[in-house]
DNA sequence: GAAATAGTGTCTCTCAGACAATATGCA
DNA sequence: TGCATATTGTCTGAGAGACACTATTTC
C-alpha cells in the first residue's frame, strides 16, 4: 500500500491533501413524489367506494414559485446518503412515514431551477391508504393531497431516414377541493439507426413548481409499468383488505377496468385470507386478506 | 408577477439576491458501464464464434485507487446537462460514441469516495460489437475491455416477525488478457410488512476502484431485465446480422440458451431481411437482417 | 458424404381475455 | 324480493417451452 502517484504522494498523503472546492459544484436535492389512494368509505352503504390516485403537493413559501405546488423534498446534507435525505425531508415537510420507496429518476439539465444549477434525485413513495393524515411542517406553508389524472392528447410518428421520432403529449391534472394545477408533458422518443433516446419536457404548467409536473407525470408511469409484476400495489393498502378493494386500487393505478375473475387467480399466491369478513355493507360480505410476506417475486431476486 | 416573500423580495429580486454558497454542496460524477459483445469472427471457418459480454474500465493513473480499474466518468460541469457530461466523459476518456445510452442509477452514501463527499449518477451504455476500438485519452493511464462473469454464489431467506429478509452474494469476474478483477456484491432485499427495500453492498473487491464492482453487477442485471421486453440488444449490434448472431447475443446477455424456433418467432417483428446472405461459411448460408426501424414496443410509448 | 448451421413445423401447457352462473347479506 | 357485490367456473386463443425434421453450404 505504498503507491505514489506523479506527485510522489501516497494514497493517505493525496486524501489529506484533497481540496474539494478546487471544482465548481451543483447543489442537489431530493424530491419524493408521494402516492396514496382515497377511501371514502362508510360514505355508501350499498356502492363500493369510489377511490382515486393522490399526490401530495406542498405550497411554496418562499421564492422561487412563490406560492406555487412543490413536490416535498429540499438539499441533501453532507452527512446523510440521498435515501435518508428523501425520508427525512419527507418527514419534516408532512411528518410522513412512507410504507414505500424506491429512487426514480435524476434530473440533471442546467436550467431546471432558476436560482443555481441543482440536481434533483427523485424519489417515488406510496402510502398506506388509511394513514394519510398530513401535517404540513416548518419548511412547508402548506400541504395538500391532490387527486391525478393523466390524459394522452396527441400522438405522433414522425420517419427520419434511419429510424424515426415519437411524440407524445400527456396533460397531466391535480385536482384539491380548492385548485386545479395542470401540466402538459412531452415525451419524445428519437429512434436513429440503433440508437434511442428518450427525453421529457414540461410544455406548459400552471401552478406546479421547477419541472415538478414532468417528474409527477414520470412516476405515475412507473407506478403503473411496476403494478403488473411487482408486488408494488401493497404499499397503498391497509393491512387488512377484501379482494375488490385490492382490484379497485390496481384499476385505479392503470387507468382500466380488470376481469374479477382472471384478477383473482393472478394475486392469488400474493395474498392469504383471514378468515374474517366484512360487515355491514347491504351485500354478500366480502372476505378480509393480507398481504402474503412469503410471496416471492422469483424472477427479480 | 408581483408575488413578494416574507421579506418583501420580488421573485427576481430574490434571485439576484440568492447566495448558492450557503450550503455545503456535494461533488457530483457520472460514470458509465459500457459494454460489448466480442465478435472473433474469420477465426473459425466452420463453428460459429464465441461471444462475450464485455465492459470498458480505465485504469486509474491517480489516487484514490492508483493503478486499480474504474468505470469511465468524471465530474460534472457547471454548465452542462448531466447526459451531455456522461457522453463527454467516456468520448474523453476512451474516444468511443455509443449506440444506446441510458440512466441507471444514482449512488450516494456518504462515504463512497475517499476524497469527499461525492454522489454518482450511473449510465448504462452499449456499443456496437464491430466498432469497438479504444484511445485512452488524457484522463486514463489505460483503457481496456473486461469479458463479465458473474455467478451467484449463495441466496439466503429468513423469515422476520412480519416479512422476510433476502440475501444474495453475487460473484462478479472481470478477465482481460493480462489480469482477472474480482468483486463480491450482497444484495439485500427487506421486507417489513408492506414496506419493501434494496440495498447492494460491496462485500470484496480486488483491483476495482470505488464502488464500481456494484455499478457494473447492477448494469447487467438491467441490461437482462430489459432484453427481453425492450430492443435494447440491438444497440449491440452492427448494421446487419444474421438470426443467429442476434440470437448469441440474447444468450450471452441472458446467459442461457434459447430455442431457436420460439426465438425467431419473438423477434420476427423486430427485424427486416435484407435479401442478402453471409458467405463463405462451411454451411448453409444465412441471411443478412437489419433494425426494423418500425417496430413499435407498444406499451413503452 | 460428413460436418455444421439455417430455417420451419408441430405438440403441449400455461395463462390472459372474456363472459357466465351461482351465493349471500341488507334495505 | 330485489339490489349489489362476492366467489367460482369455463371457453378460447395467443404464446412460451420443448423437440424434431428438412435444407444447403464447404471440406
Amino acid at each position: 500500500m505504498e503507491l505514489r502517484d506523479h506527485q510522489g504522494l501516497t494514497a493517505e498523503e493525496f486524501i489529506k491533501s484533497y481540496d474539494a472546492g478546487k471544482f465548481e459544484r451543483p447543489s442537489v436535492t431530493v424530491d419524493t413524489a408521494i402516492f396514496t389512494i382515497t377511501s371514502d368509505d362508510e360514505v355508501n352503504q350499498r356502492n363500493l367506494s369510489n377511490r382515486e390516485l393522490q399526490v401530495l403537493l406542498i405550497k411554496r413559501g418562499g421564492h422561487p414559485f412563490l406560492g406555487q405546488w412543490a413536490l416535498p423534498g429540499g438539499f441533501v446534507n453532507p452527512a446523510e446518503d440521498i435515501d435518508q435525505a428523501a425520508v427525512r425531508e419527507l418527514k419534516e415537510e408532512t411528518n410522513l412515514d412512507c410504507s414505500y420507496m424506491e429512487q426514480l429518476y435524476t434530473w440533471g439539465e442546467v436550467n431546471r431551477d432558476p436560482r443555481t444549477r441543482v440536481i434533483s434525485i427523485s424519489y417515488l413513495a406510496l402510502l398506506d391508504s388509511t394513514k394519510f393524515d398530513i401535517q404540513a411542517g416548518d419548511d412547508a406553508a402548506d400541504a395538500k393531497w391532490y387527486t391525478v389524472k393523466d390524459t394522452v392528447l396527441k400522438k405522433e410518428k414522425t420517419l427520419t431516414e434511419n429510424g424515426f421520432i415519437q411524440q407524445k403529449w400527456v396533460r397531466l391534472e391535480l385536482m384539491s377541493d380548492e385548485v386545479t394545477l395542470s401540466a402538459v408533458i412531452k415525451i419524445i422518443k428519437i429512434v436513429k439507426g440503433t440508437t434511442i433516446e428518450y427525453r421529457r419536457e414540461v410544455v406548459e404548467q400552471t401552478g406546479i413548481a421547477f419541472d415538478h409536473g414532468r417528474i409527477i407525470q414520470y412516476s405515475i408511469e412507473r407506478l403503473r409499468n411496476k403494478v403488473d409484476y411487482t408486488d408494488i400495489a401493497f404499499g397503498l393498502m391497509p393491512q387488512r383488505f377484501t379482494l375488490s378493494e385490492l382490484q379497485k386500487v390496481y384499476e385505479v393505478i392503470l387507468g382500466k377496468k380488470l376481469y374479477k375473475a382472471q384478477f383473482r387467480l393472478k394475486i392469488e399466491k400474493m395474498v392469504n385470507g383471514t378468515g374474517e369478513f366484512q360487515r355491514g355493507k347491504a351485500h354478500k360480505p366480502a372476505e378480509l386478506f393480507r398481504f402474503n410476506p412469503n410471496w416471492d417475486e422469483d424472477d427479480n431476486f
